[in-house]
Parts: structure tokens; C-alpha cells; sequence
DNA sequence: TAAAAAAGAATGAACGTTCATTTTTATTCA
DNA sequence: TGAATAAAAATGAACGTTCATTCTTTTTTA
């Protein structure tokens, strides 16, 4: 068990490595020999739990992906009203994307850059579900406008990665109030006026 | 006046061979060589051309920002009502990373990577100034909610380059429809309530 | 005919990956 | 319980390749 417990420890360095690696210095910069060096381990020992570079990284955005919509959905139920749940949810993934940058500015990278294979970043896209059952919900109900999820994503929750990248290269800081501010935009954006 | 012509035709392969490359594979996977044989010329002229690998993708970033920025701001003037010159640009853009999508997609990627210096960032940043300068005229006048640029930019303009990016990936097909749904989603999102 | 532009071949460094060993762990038997 | 041993995990060195860049030579231009 002792065994089990440290190769875990070890994948997880291992991946904690490539995330902050990839973050500083980009994809291309990033090797497995500084991968190795930053996890303390063998070049040859990352081989052990992952096929090659592109099964590493591929691996690394599921997993981080999923710390994503773990936390987004965390403290939402289907049982609440579309806009209380809306809410719940947007203001948990401002949360991650603000304390957990590290993991917000890799996704970021991958989203916009070839380095991840299709196959992972469909199953990254899996996990959503519940909020665009949400949407459908709101949709049904004459409370969210009736146009596509792609628009619904792009005007609520995608702002907040470039507000997250702006932040990061220090051009701007996203205090509570810009949360709230941002906040009502994303709702005023989507929802149908009165 | 012939060499010197020939001169900027090459340059300007280059410059559009690393468009493509970058694109379709990445920085990382995008060696000078490739660029040299897409551009039909030897490694070693690229180095007459440009400092190195570097200072070839900055300049590249700038020339493409150039463009961006060159056709947002086309039919635009500052005499506009203020409404009326949002939803101007707006649409230019729109249009520009519709049209111009290799060149949207090779922003996207610059802009959530650290492929590109600091400094050429900043400098490709500059030439937004007019929409800086339309936002404070619709903060004044009481037509535009008054928050940061950073906010307004998040809500109306980032937007596009998600579903640019969507479209490209073949999830979603970006209609004239859903063009006037996204227009309208940004200006609900930053218009003060009547 | 001199200068500028371009070329291909060559350079050392760094890459991802593999290989031959060594170290660590778990199991077996006294 | 403790030495013996087999299996698993981990290693550093080495592999062939590719990289960005430079060097020397050739071609083109003025």
C-alpha cells in the first residue's frame, strides 16, 4: 500500500510540474527533462506513468478540467430556481478562476492552442451538463433567452477567463466588486428583459 | 526598386508560412525550417529577414494585430452617437474574425500563450485606443455602465474569439442569426437600463 | 566588378525516448 | 522474526533525431 500510496504522490508532482512549467514558459519550452528535474524524479520515470509527453499533457487537462467542474457544480441542485442557480454556479467558477489561477491559465492555454488532442478535450467538455441543463431550464421557462449554449458560454463564462488572464499579466485587478459587476453583465447579457 | 520588392514578398511569406504553421501545430511545433521551406526560401534567409525564431513571431503578432485593428476601426468616426459607433466596431470585428479567421485564430493563440514577448504585446494593444476612447464618451453620457474597459472588452468584444474559436472547431456555426443574437448579448451587457 | 542577397551544408545543443542497471518493495521460507 | 529472493519501480546514461543558428560559398543585382 506503501508502494501505491508513493506512485501516486509521484503522478501528482508529476502533473503539478507540467502545469506550472507549461503556464511560465508555454508548451514548446516545456520538456520532460525540466518536467523531471521540478517533480525530483528520472526523465525515464515519467515513462512509467505516462506514454509519452503528448499522454502527459493530454492527462493533465482531464484532470484539471475536472477540478474545474468539480468546484463549479459543487454547491448547486436541480431543485433551484434557474436564476438562483445560474448564480451559484457562475460565482463558483469566478471563485476558481480567481483562486486556483494556476489551473484557470493552463485550461486557458490548452483552449486556445493545438497542443491537446481532440479525443481529451471532448472529454473534458462532458462534465458541463448540468449547466446546460440549466439553460434548457431557463430557456423552457422564458427566463433565458432561447439562443444557443455556444452564445450562453461565450457572453457568462468566458469573460472571466480573459478577466483572469488580464489579472495575471498585472493589468488590472479583480476585486469583489468587479466580481459583482461582472456578474450582473453576464445576466443582463443572457437573461430576457422584463 | 526590384530587390527591394522582392524583399517584402518574401518577408511576407514568412510572415503568413508562420501563420499557418503556428496554427495548424503550434509554436512548439514550428520549426524555422518549416517556415523557411513553406516560404519557398532557405533557413538562412529567414535570419536576413528577422533576429531569430523570436523576434520573427513577435513582429508577426504585430503585423497581424495591425490588421485587426486596421479594419475595426475602418468605417468608423468619432463625430458617431455613441450607440451607433459601438455597434460599428462591433461588427467590423465580428466581421474580422469571421473573414480573417487565420489570422483571429493565430491572435487567440498569442494572446492566452507566453509565445509572445511583453513588450510586443503592449505594443499591439495600443492601436484599441479609439474604442477606449468611444467607452468614455458612453460612460459620460450616461449610455454606458461605468465599469472598467477591462470589464466592457470581456463583455462585448472577447466573446467573438470564443465562438471563433467554436466555429473552428466545427461545434457551431456562426450564422448571420446568431450574429445579431451575440450583438445583442453585448450590448445588453454594458448598456445602461433604460 | 563589387556588393548584396540567398543558398545549402554544417554546428553544437537540446529534444523525446529507450536501455541496461541499480534500488526499493513485497513475498517466501527457515 | 529474519534472511533470501523475486518482482516492481526508479535511475542515469545513451540513443538517434531535430532544433535554431551560423558559416562558407554561390548567385543575383547594381
Amino acid at each position: 500500500m506503501a508502494a501505491l500510496q508513493k506512485s501516486i504522490e509521484k503522478r501528482n508532482a508529476l502533473i503539478a510540474a507540467t502545469i506550472e512549467l507549461v503556464n511560465n514558459n508555454g508548451f514548446h519550452a516545456t520538456s520532460m527533462s525540466k518536467i523531471a528535474h521540478m517533480a525530483q524524479v528520472s526523465p525515464a520515470t515519467i515513462y512509467l506513468y505516462f506514454a509519452n509527453k503528448q499522454d502527459l499533457v493530454n492527462k493533465t487537462y482531464i484532470e484539471v478540467k475536472g477540478k474545474y467542474t468539480d468546484y463549479a457544480f459543487e454547491t448547486y441542485t436541480e431543485k433551484m430556481p434557474v436564476a438562483a442557480g445560474f448564480e451559484i454556479i457562475w460565482k463558483r467558477i469566478a471563485d476558481f478562476k480567481l483562486k486556483e489561477c494556476k489551473y484557470a491559465m493552463f485550461l486557458a492555454q490548452c483552449d486556445n492552442t493545438p497542443m491537446i488532442d481532440e479525443t481529451s478535450r471532448q472529454e473534458g467538455i462532458k462534465h458541463l451538463q448540468p449547466l446546460l441543463d440549466l439553460w434548457a431550464r431557463g430557456k423552457d421557462a422564458g427566463i433565458i433567452k432561447p439562443i444557443s449554449d455556444y452564445l450562453l458560454y461565450a457572453y457568462t463564462i468566458n469573460p472571466l477567463s480573459f478577466l483572469m488572464m488580464s489579472e495575471k499579466r498585472g493589468a488590472f485587478k479583480l476585486d469583489a466588486t468587479h466580481v459583482e459587476e461582472a456578474y450582473q453583465a453576464a445576466w443582463s447579457s443572457i437573461k430576457v428583459p422584463a
